[in-house]
DNA sequence: TTTTATTGATTGATCAGTCAATCAAAATTA
DNA sequence: TAATTTTGATTGACTGATCAATCAATAAAA
């Protein structure tokens, strides 16, 4: 069966199923064996390619990360002006595949493993990061600067607590409720500022 | 060494070193042998006491649990009007042991674990529903019934959200930012009800 | 023939959970 | 009170299962 090329389509392969497992058991204490079921392949395999288990697991954050920057960027880019930028980055925060129970669950447990592995914190702390500046970016047209700092901390935290509460599935808050309850929020805190060509 | 009424003794100490293991650890993989090592007794002895480490796990949570209702309810009743006691709600999730690393690293252990155990799902529930319901009680004594609702929700969610977002280490929040954060939203949201009490 | 892909079988380590045995306080009996 | 029995507390040693990781072997391209 060996054809060339191969070690591309696995190692995405294996990311993709290591996304479902993890998904779907809702922690990172899953198996290698059954990430490689999942991927149709060996356990074996999964070593081979990608060393260790702990390495999978670091792939598959960075790519939950990247597909999440891809959206905000084309998100951003059709947007022009500033509040349309913010409603942009707030909608992708919530975005449906997003909001999948087993992303969310992907998510929490990388979270969890953040305070063990100094990787995994690393790629959340750049997922932070950029959310705020992402939203700090517009609101700094908005409003003044300290206000706008506040703001965007206060955004960020609300949109992660959203997400967070999401996981507990209980009274789930509806898309368009979590992305009004976020709008809402920016709006009542710029109202005090007229000035830019607020809403 | 044997005298009598040893099992609370025990049952408290394996609870508290099982805390203290889980937050130095920052997760829940960790060993019964480690927590009762903490607890200074052997790893048979907690499986006596607990019957299962899932058990110890459980009432550990509960503990966590039990330790911020009892903080909520004497805030609460030093507290006299409807905005002492949403200030009271908010000052208790931001108490300083509860923002210490450890504490916050086990809450998102739980929280992670929460996927998996339909037991440990229902007490952070209780949680969720509290700090909710606490939040909402006062604020339908300042503003219209579905405003008061929709702000619990939001201000709920920035507590978590600050709360998650501090245990990513990265450009932490102080305690005294997260209050003022918290309360800002609430003044500011509840700005366009100027029927109560307000402030 | 060399290189790449792939796996079955195996190893070594780690752990939760069990169990039989010990020890000493308390209760009971003489 | 002294002797004896019972009971709770406690552990060391063990078991069975699980898993990450390794490796030697195979098969098919190039």
């Amino acid at each position: 069966m060996p054809k060339l090329g191969m070690e591309p389509v696995r190692r995405k392969a294996l990311v993709d199923a290591a996304l479902r497992v993890i998904g779907d058991h809702g922690s990172l204490s899953v198996t290698m064996s059954e990430i490689a079921r999942q991927a149709g392949v060996s356990p074996a395999l999964a070593h081979h390619y990608f060393g260790s288990k702990e390495q999978l697991l670091i792939e598959t954050v960075r790519f939950l990360l990247k597909q999440l920057r891809d959206d905000a960027v084309a998100a951003l880019k059709a947007a022009h002006t500033p509040r349309e930028k913010l409603s942009a980055v707030i909608r992708v925060s919530f975005q449906a595949d997003q909001f999948a129970p087993q992303t969310i669950a992907a998510w929490l447990a990388f979270y969890a493993e953040a305070q063990r592995s100094e990787e995994t914190r690393r790629f959340l702390v750049i997922y932070a990061r950029r959310l705020r500046s992402n939203l700090l970016a517009s609101l700094k047209a908005l409003g003044p600067a300290d206000a706008a700092e506040r703001i965007a901390e206060g955004a960020a935290a609300m949109i992660d607590g959203l997400y967070i509460r999401q996981s507990l599935k209980s009274a789930p808050i509806s898309i368009e409720a979590s992305i009004s309850l976020t709008e809402d929020y920016i709006n009542s805190a710029l109202a005090a500022f007229p000035k830019g060509q607020n809403q």
